[in-house]
DNA sequence: TATTAGCACTCGTTTTGGGTGAGTGCTAAT
DNA sequence: ATTAGCACTCACCCAAAACGAGTGCTAATA
């Protein structure tokens, strides 16, 4: 029984008391294991089995006379060879479907995606706002301020609209910004922005010896309007006052934290960033996020895709001892509920 | 001393307590009262007092062998005439000014607001959005999407961009479409978006006479169009994890309903309208607001204006024991910097 | 008449200590 | 290798006791 290598019964045994613990809370003793276990061994049999599993680092006591309660490791081995996952029926499928709606706004699909998540956990839920790499470049429309600035709107990608103010050198009729717009839109339309850029620069070139200072003007119009603001990216979360009704977060100056991290965003940005480059549903359990504010969470993550090719993910958050064979595939469902759905629109 | 008007020592002694109470949260006495207060009176003395305030219901004592706590009434009393406000000092103000900053975007400049409000009084800040009673329509663009829907681009108030999607009958062309909003620019530009619907009625009437399809059908699209989406308000909220950090609100549950109330908004967006209409600082004490979940919590709210004209509220929503003497001038001139502010951007 | 000292009393809070029970590790028997 | 037996540990519960801040009332006082 020494030894790195776990047996198949201690496997099972760690199965059982990952399961048991998830359902009720309660450390998890020998005697009960007994009881509970399919296969049928002495409570003693069980303690000894138990010892090991402790020096292995999977369980842990928290104290003498408890029960024993996993450890990190101890999920992580549950998760990764133990756990089995009944997939989803189809009644619940087109449940989440109906609920997830079609609305034609995507911000909306991606707020109803969160709270769907949230929703059907009764833990946190998040949706990664898509990252859309290529922006292509519809149209351009100049409209004069005052003092020297202009409003650029940008129509993008068919059906997005951005819009932003610059500032000018000198005060331009509508008449000259409409004229610039033309040029522009019939030099840049249908590129993608970092294209167009691309073409800026060839255009200055070729613009400066024909000397037309309209053109020139457009051109360094453009460049300031086309700088792209460095989206850092952003998520919507959705439910997490449902994380208040855990007494595992009991702590309130953690949760506090918690909450604090959560609208500060970077750091669960940067995690779910690490799902963003990864194949299906990714865990992070406990302190493996790296963050400290995670500690006692466990973060179950899926990127979506639309075209094939991944956008964005979408998770849900909540305390460590959750029933990640439910979860699972609910974010795993939903992520491509979200994709497919997001394809329609598109 | 019987009677229901108070006279000059009971309400100094009120003030007192309140003071005493705001300051350290713990039931004062009146061996503390005695002590602290600037009349020399004895424990005795000023338990008569006492008694007279708790028969009136200004103060109420938790149990037998406690001190006494205001009650609902107490701090009304307080805030309405006992309170002495010192007023900000103008390094504080220009802080403040500067915190806030001068962001050319309104938006930014509500959040800082809101955030500011939290920060300062490390209570949770709120920023109504402004209510824009008149939405001047500048320009209008439409850009053909595919299966017959059109996106509409609405410029407003000079550099405000919206946009939306509507369903047409048939497909159109984009020259069709500059037409259509050529003559929609033409016939509106400028007008206020509640006139421009009766122009629209108007030239309906006209143009079925004149039986030119276009025009016709550029009035149906425009309807469609202008059809103000119901904006039913909304608010900036910052710093609700501070609220966390007061005992008082250690009951989870009732920290819950709060967050959720944030969350829905409604309840929020009403309490907040009732101060619209007032002039200067409101503040609702505990249930005195009428929503259940406030139960708690005290809102210190002020209008802020724009053109002399008041477009929305900010406050601040805390524990019913906060620092009136301090939130109070905060809010009020909070409310006056963001509205110069806004003013200056317009 | 208003104020105050004195005193018995109340009641939440803290401390103490025994009892309980779930669970353990170890050892010896199977 | 498994199990029964047993002494031991320790969080938890509960009741009793000690504590102390604060009260209301009464009688004395200015």
């Amino acid at each position: 029984m020494s030894g790195t290598e776990l047996n198949e019964r201690a496997q099972l045994l760690l199965k059982n008391l990952v399961e048991r613990y998830i359902r009720d809370g309660q450390p998890v003793g020998s005697r009960t294991l007994s009881r509970e276990s399919s296969m049928v061994l002495s409570p003693a049999t069980i303690r000894n089995v138990m010892a090991d599993l402790e020096d292995l680092g999977f369980i842990h006591a928290p104290h003498t006379s408890a029960g024993r309660v996993p450890t990190i490791r101890g999920y992580r081995l549950f998760v990764d060879s133990l756990l089995t996952i009944q997939p989803l029926k189809k009644s619940v499928i087109s449940t989440l479907q109906r609920r997830i709606g079609n609305n034609e706004d995507p911000g909306k699909l991606l707020a109803s995606a969160s709270r769907q998540l949230s929703d059907v956990t009764s833990m946190a839920g998040v949706v990664m706002l898509p990252k859309r790499e290529q922006l292509s470049l519809r149209q351009v429309e100049f409209l004069p301020l005052s003092h020297n600035r202009v409003l650029v709107i940008l129509v993008v990608n068919e059906k997005e609209v951005q819009n932003r103010i610059i500032q000018t050198q000198r005060n331009y009729s509508a008449a000259e910004l409409q004229q610039i717009a033309n040029y522009l839109n019939q030099l840049c339309a249908g590129q993608e922005l970092r294209t167009v850029r691309q073409t800026l620069l060839n255009e200055m070139e070729d613009t400066r010896s024909s000397m037309n200072q309209l053109m020139a003007d457009a051109i360094q119009m453009a460049q300031q309007a086309f700088t792209e603001e460095e989206q850092n990216g952003d998520f919507l979360l959705a439910g997490q006052t449902n994380l208040m009704s855990y007494e595992e977060m009991g702590n309130l100056e953690k949760l506090r934290k918690l909450f604090d991290a959560f609208n500060r965003k970077r750091d669960i940005l940067k995690l779910l960033d690490q799902s963003l480059h990864a194949e299906g549903v990714q865990i992070f359990i406990g302190e493996e996020s790296g963050y400290e504010v995670l500690d006692e969470c466990s973060v179950v993550a899926s990127p979506y895709k639309v075209d094939g090719e991944v956008i964005g993910v979408l998770g849900v958050i909540g305390p460590t001892r959750m029933a990640y064979d439910r979860v699972i595939p609910i974010v795993d469902v939903t992520a491509q509920l979200l994709g497919t759905t997001l394809n329609q629109i598109k």
